[in-house]
Order: C-alpha cells, then structure tokens, then sequence
DNA sequence: CTTATACTACTACTCGAATAGTACTTTTTG
DNA sequence: CAAAAAGTACTATTCGAGTAGTAGTATAAG
C-alpha cells in the first residue's frame, strides 16, 4: 500500500530512445540475454553486436544489471517501467511545463485520444484519493 | 483570430534540450532579437554567438520564423508553447507509455506534486468534457 | 566620406549516441 | 584433445547537438 518507491534512484541518466527500445524488450520478457533481446526487438536490421554494444554501454550507465553465471551474461532492467516513466515525466514537468503537473495533465488529456470511459473512471478515482489528500 | 490550429504542423523535428530553453524565452517575451534572447536566457554562459548559432539551426529547422527587415533580426517561435507541450506529449506518449493516455496521466498524478484543489476541479471538468464526448 | 560599431554567416571543434566489425575467450562436440 | 560454435570486449566510424571564434557586411556617427 504505501508506496516506499516514490523516489527512483537518483544519478540514473535518462535513456536514450534506442536504449528504452532495449528497456521495453527486458520489461516484456523479463531478464534476458544478449541474443534474446536482439531477437525481440522491434526495430531488426540492427546488428547483434550492436545490441551488445547498446546493453553493455546501458550496464556502464547503471541502467541494466547482469547475471554472468552462466556463459551468456543476462541482463535486467534496473528501474521498473513505472519507475523509468516516473522519472521521465519528472525531468519532462520541469522542462517544458514548468514544473505544473495539472497543465501536464491537462494537454495530455486534450492532445492523445481520450481514454476509455473505464480509464476515464480510474483517474477520477485517483483524483478523489488526492483530494482526500489534500485535506 | 486563432482559428482551428488543433494538428501541429507536422514535419517539425522535437526541440532539443538547449532549443527549448531558447523558446521559452521566445514564448515569455514574444518576437525577439538575439541580442534580448541572450540576454534574458536563463543559463547564461553562453557566448552571444552560440545564441545566435542556435537560432539559425533552429530557423534551418523551421522551429523559429524571423523577420529581416530590421538589421537586428527578429525571431519568433512558430508553434506555440502547448502546441509544443502536446507535440512532445504526444512523442512520449508512443515511446513510453505505448499510447495510453490514461497511464500516462496516472503516472503523472502519482509522482509529481499533486496539484492544487483548483487544478483537481479543473481536470475533473475535462474528464466530463471527454465523458460526454464518449457517449 | 571615413571610421567605429553592431550584427550575421561561415567554419570548426568536442562530445555522446548509435552502429558495427574484429579479435579474443570459453564451452561443447567429434 | 582439437576444432567449431557462441559469446564478450575492445575499437572505430558516423552523425547531430552544442559551443564558440573569425571574418565579412551593413549602419550610424563624426
């Protein structure tokens, strides 16, 4: 319930956009090698060492751990993909709304398609906890 | 006046890191100079020359229009600071969040400050907007 | 009309992201 | 035990962002 995990763990450098192609494989399939990541990638065309090159400058960053036990080192996530959306809204709030989490909200409510009447539910929910909050 | 400007136009790269500052200047006090942009950046430091570099890489992008008829050239950001907002919301929103609008903004109401009761009553009378739009 | 001044264009350099090849090491197999 | 197979590390290259200097050009002042 309480939700120790409000803080990502600080000095993480935001991923580049190839590296959250590789985050998004590790978040589906959970830990995986080199070459089970090269496989499942979306983007093909990319060169199995190329793959190896991105996971092992991502490991030197911090942004995935490995398991070298067996031959074919494996590589997880560090951050959640909650945590790593966290963290990228975050640094996007301060650079371009200014730090307003409502005018955040409020465009991304007014620009994307709007959510299913069920989602529309769970963020009215949401918004009733933070009221209660608010108190 | 404004009319119907909803679909940004398309085409227009992101604003880098540094370029989006320049905007931010561009979009608080209106059509400048460069000399007024350099001198009301926010990070200075930076050479007058660099600003101005900055400028003419962003107009080759189309991110900035600029009027030349003075001999200190004026320049403008051509989208607008939501049109921007929802621009990058809306890059984001594929990369990270695989289109869900309602993650989206869940995670924002989860990690960033929550807004103030004002602002809670202002997205709720969006999600009614979007409600009934549902129907 | 000449000179000082301000502004722009062009060029250059550094750094990191992205991409991939080659060489080295370890395991497995005939 | 030797050779193939599979994996990793190291190295190199390209490209764009970011930074800034220098030279050239137009304006204004004396």
């Amino acid at each position: 319930m309480t939700p120790r995990k409000t803080s990502a763990k600080p000095g993480l450098p935001e991923p580049t956009e190839t590296e959250l192609e590789i985050l998004c494989v590790l978040w589906h399939l959970g830990p995986c090698t080199v070459r089970q990541v090269h496989e499942s990638l979306e983007r093909h065309g990319l060169a199995y060492t190329t793959v190896l090159s991105m996971l092992q400058i991502m490991y030197q960053k911090g942004l995935v751990s490995r398991d070298d036990a067996e031959r074919a080192h494996v590589y997880k996530a560090v951050l959640s993909r909650p945590q790593t959306q966290r963290q990228i809204l975050g640094k996007l709030l301060h650079r371009v709304f200014e730090g307003s989490a409502a005018e955040l909200v409020m465009q991304a409510l007014g620009s994307a398609k709007p959510a299913s009447l069920e989602e529309i539910r769970r963020i009215r929910a949401r918004l009733d906890e933070l009221e209660k909050h608010h108190l």
